[in-house]
DNA sequence: CGAGTCGTTGAAAGAATTCAACTTGTGTGG
DNA sequence: CCACACAAGTTGAATTCTTTCAACGACTCG
């Protein structure tokens, strides 16, 4: 069996899409170049096929009006794009663009099905992160709906620094503007930005331009609790 | 090939899972019948099995504190319950509790597992049911952050609705109490009581003891819009 | 240098929850 | 059959929280 093409422990197509090496070799070699601020797909528009991202750091959402949107996820390096348009009526129901400048695999559908019939264990494999994305999306819909508004907004910043980690100097290794935690918190921009005044001047947080440090994580972890 | 064990249209299992038809009589066989207010699983338990409904009403929930709970889902007959628990700990991520009497197949992991295996379209017919539930729970999602509440009380209400249907005298076939109402808007008792009064002062509504009527549709659509 | 946009802040308005009181209904025991 | 107690249903008022609006300052681009 070759190598896999890229070096990412968490690549999911490297992992467990052995079957169609072939196809996946060709697949590999075009990957995709996405400038940050890419739109990726949007919603509404008809589904050909899914993505693996294998670099950078990508926002799911979701648009209500002109001016609103609700980020349902983030997807970083390893974590598959557009799988929920499989079932049903074949259109996105959701948008994806890219908060940095990143990587993709694009897997036109004709050759999933192929995969997915050949590679039952491939199938499996998707059935088990559909399973855990359920979950998570159940989770967090809970917390959308029950939780105060601050706390959303700690969990957000926690949740953030958890999936993209943080740099030597312990800030968090993505740049986030205040509109989109305040689009995935699900609340306004301005309220974020109060909050955030609170925390630099309690140092639980500081801020360097678009850069932001966790520096007492116990503290913001009672927000959440 | 055999009959199907059941009349219902919806029957995932019937309609999927051809394979192993004689450990499917077996487990037809063994329908659990399910007393209104049973607690079929409970958040935090461990997953040995999965559910199939082949009648009644189920509300599937995230408990917080001891008070409030969230209801991420309602389940009708043929649809699954308890497949959100097959990726990752093992453990299931919420609670499951019968609105009426009802009925399910209890289809263990050993037999789930082997099915699965031996047969990929079961497979992937039931990777289409994960997506369509990821858009369903993301859609829900989006509502619970973003809409105001007597719109996800509207909307509630809309849904219940259609997924239990009316009866001939117009009136919503299940009975479902306003705290119920109240965790599935992700709003709290008074403020779904208080609604209802103005829809009822409205005529956009009627109640009979705890059945409830839905006579102005268009009315009702006006607070979701 | 000026205009305009973005970031920041304070004050007011609005919405929902919480609290508390009151009413209705139900079941039990006399 | 009635009286009482307790639980459930119902309503109003006040508090709290969030959003919205509006204004100000800073920074950028033409």
């Amino acid at each position: 069996m070759p190598e896999p093409l890229c070096n990412l422990d968490s690549c999911f197509l490297c992992k467990h899409c052995m079957s169609e090496w072939k196809e996946l070799i060709a697949i590999k070699k075009k990957t995709l170049l996405l400038k940050k601020g890419t739109l990726i797909f949007k919603e509404g528009s008809p589904v050909e096929g899914i993505f693996f991202l294998t670099e950078g750091a990508v926002k799911v959402y979701k648009q209500w009006g002109e001016e609103r949107e609700l980020i349902v996820r983030f997807a970083k390096a390893g974590d598959v794009l557009g799988h929920r348009g499989l079932g049903g009526k074949n259109l996105y129901p959701i948008s994806a663009t890219c908060l940095e400048d990143s990587k993709a695999c694009y897997i036109p559908n004709n050759f999933l099905e192929a995969t997915l019939q050949a590679n039952p264990a491939f199938t499996y494999r998707l059935l088990q992160l559909y399973a855990g994305e359920l979950q998570k999306a159940e989770q967090r819909m809970h917390d959308l709906a029950l939780m105060e508004v601050r706390g959303r907004i700690a969990l957000a910043l926690q949740e953030i620094a958890t999936l993209f980690g943080i740099d030597p100097e312990g800030y968090i290794s993505i740049s986030i503007t205040r509109q989109d935690l305040a689009s995935y918190a699900g609340t306004t921009y301005e309220t974020v930005f109060k909050f955030f005044t609170d925390l630099i001047a309690q140092q639980i947080i500081t801020t360097t331009g678009k850069r932001i440090k966790i520096n007492k994580a116990p503290a913001l972890q009672k927000f959440i609790g």
